[in-house]
DNA sequence: TTCTCTAACTTGTTATAACAAGTTGTTGTT
DNA sequence: AACAACAACTTGTTATAACAAGTTAGAGAA
């Protein structure tokens, strides 16, 4: 039952995800101005509500920003992609610099699974817990360790579903957004969730994954992730060290 | 120029504040339905176009969940309001309780106005800069102390260009929500933002305002949020202890 | 009683239409 | 050259309409 939606094929949809790979691509870049409405419509030949359907969607995503009169304009990309990505550090907290730090400078982000999706209950020490019926269910659990340019940045627990997944552990998440995966492979949008933050020191197997020291402190983010499909929540826990990369969100 | 689109009353913003109303007086309570759109058609006389703008504002906030066939969903509130809000923290994270801990109990949020709204040029050490137009106006800047039950959690430093809020120094911040005062007196809403995260240890002068030892860990959330009016934007510079509550948000 | 199917709800998608309102460049006047 | 007014764009708001699709409860058959 994968792709279960594309029956009829959401014609909104099909424009947003043209759009966004329009943009995601570079095709538009930031600052552009995409198509006016009108555009749009003598292009592709859907109306005024499925464009501005689409676009709201862009919106939404923070892909675009509109403004009246003139048009949709494009956002610059988030540098790493998921809710949060990561960001070089500014120098030194205590002084801000005025010409703007490498940010934008080349990040290889890879991703080393330490322990790879399968099968197994849902497991402690997570600060959110499903309800009482799914927990009956199993869940795929992995771990895996993210790295910027060789340095381990942030450790993450990983829980998913698994009776929504049918093969999700011949996959590879290797160098895949989990997002993207979930999208395009079994047609399911993040549509929102929950998130608990907490700053903590790091403890002895943590700080030696990350390469810390013990008394260090460690930022710890949990989320409950929920979908378009209503009976479909995953779950992360994340620990990372923020003194040489902080993490950076849009919303 | 307060309220300047009040001309035209918005009829789809109208019946967003008026639902949002019920929803946060308890008029409607979590777990029950909204009067479905027909309902809301005889009710207030506006079209599906309408009415639907409206629901949508309220998915997208929060506070309802659609469910094609069946209804427009209650959700739970958000405890505190913010983009982040507090909650109380689990005993401890090694081990977690099956039983709902009292999350929900009475929390007395008091806010106490440190450094009260003056004008001032934009602060150092903040981790995010205003383009260079904007630094050449003042901002007002003030500092608040938010505690919970007595016990201060997070102190924060705002900053908001003067510019576009006159009389805003005469303005009780004290036991008012920012976003409320913004969106109801001076019709800017927030539409998104950036932020960035980090922990680190705390330093003297906020290790005694929050009354931890030096060496705990601190969370630091600084915050870029942009609003309706395009060259509006203000800005937040947060530290949390995260001890005994950790900061919750719903995404 | 239990099951199945249907009718009557609900929201979701898409089309057409008319006007409001913000932005921008151009035209024409001073 | 500077300015004002306008025309031609843009998105925003609201109305009307028809059909698709998910949900639920009740009627009717087994």
């Amino acid at each position: 039952m994968i792709n279960d939606s594309t029956s009829r094929p959401l014609q909104y949809r099909y424009l947003y995800e043209v759009l966004r790979r329009q943009i995601t691509q570079g095709e538009f870049k930031a600052g552009d101005l995409l198509p006016s409405e009108k555009d749009l419509y003598l292009q592709y030949k859907l109306t005024k509500p499925t464009i501005r359907q689409a676009l709201s969607l862009l919106v939404q995503d923070g892909y675009i920003r509109k403004h009246q009169g003139k048009g949709s304009i494009v956002k610059p990309l988030p540098l790493g992609l998921g809710v949060m990505s990561i960001v070089g550090r500014l120098v030194d907290t205590a002084t801000v610099e005025t010409d703007e730090p490498a940010d934008h400078a080349q990040q290889i982000i890879s991703t080393q699974v330490l322990v790879p999706p399968h099968l197994s209950d849902f497991p402690a020490n997570i600060l959110f817990i499903p309800p009482e019926d799914d927990l009956k269910n199993q869940f795929y659990y992995l771990e895996r360790l993210r790295s910027v340019n060789g340095e381990p940045v942030f450790f993450e627990k990983l829980i998913l579903p698994s009776q929504h997944l049918p093969g999700l552990a011949d996959l590879s998440f290797e160098n895949r957004s989990l997002f993207e995966l979930l999208r395009t492979v079994y047609n399911i949008v993040v549509q929102g969730g929950e998130q608990k933050l907490l700053a903590t020191t790091a403890t002895e197997p943590l700080a030696r994954l990350l390469g810390v020291p013990q008394t260090s402190p460690v930022l710890r983010l949990d989320k409950r992730v929920d979908t378009n499909n209503n009976d479909f929540s995953y779950y992360s826990s994340l620990y990372a060290r923020t003194d040489h990369f902080l993490l950076h969100g849009r919303f």
